[in-house]
DNA sequence: GCGATCGG
DNA sequence: CCGATCGC
């Protein structure tokens, strides 16, 4: 009963954090990429947060130069 | 400096 | 293994 319980909330959690960060992998952002504003979607994208504190949404980009960046792509509360 | 991530 | 990403 309590693990149904305990696994039911880890797999809510683990879920609604894919969710959010899938929402940012679906959507394009204006990159600088080798000195021009290029239009891409995040190769993957996660939360970079210190415990107590604002954090931000981090993406990686794939340029069409084949360099890859991060960027700051969403703020979270 | 903390947070996660991975290319270089 | 470190840089770089952002905001606090």
């Amino acid at each position: 009963m309590l693990f149904m319980f305990i696994s039911h909330c880890v797999a809510y959690l683990l879920t609604s954090m894919a969710v959010n960060v899938q929402q940012y992998l679906g959507k394009e952002y204006e990159v600088e990429c080798d000195g021009q504003m290029v239009k891409l979607k995040p190769v993957k994208a996660w939360v970079l947060q210190p415990k107590g504190r604002k954090g931000v949404v981090i993406g990686l980009f794939k340029c069409p130069n084949g360099k890859t960046i991060r960027k700051a792509i969403g703020k979270i509360e």
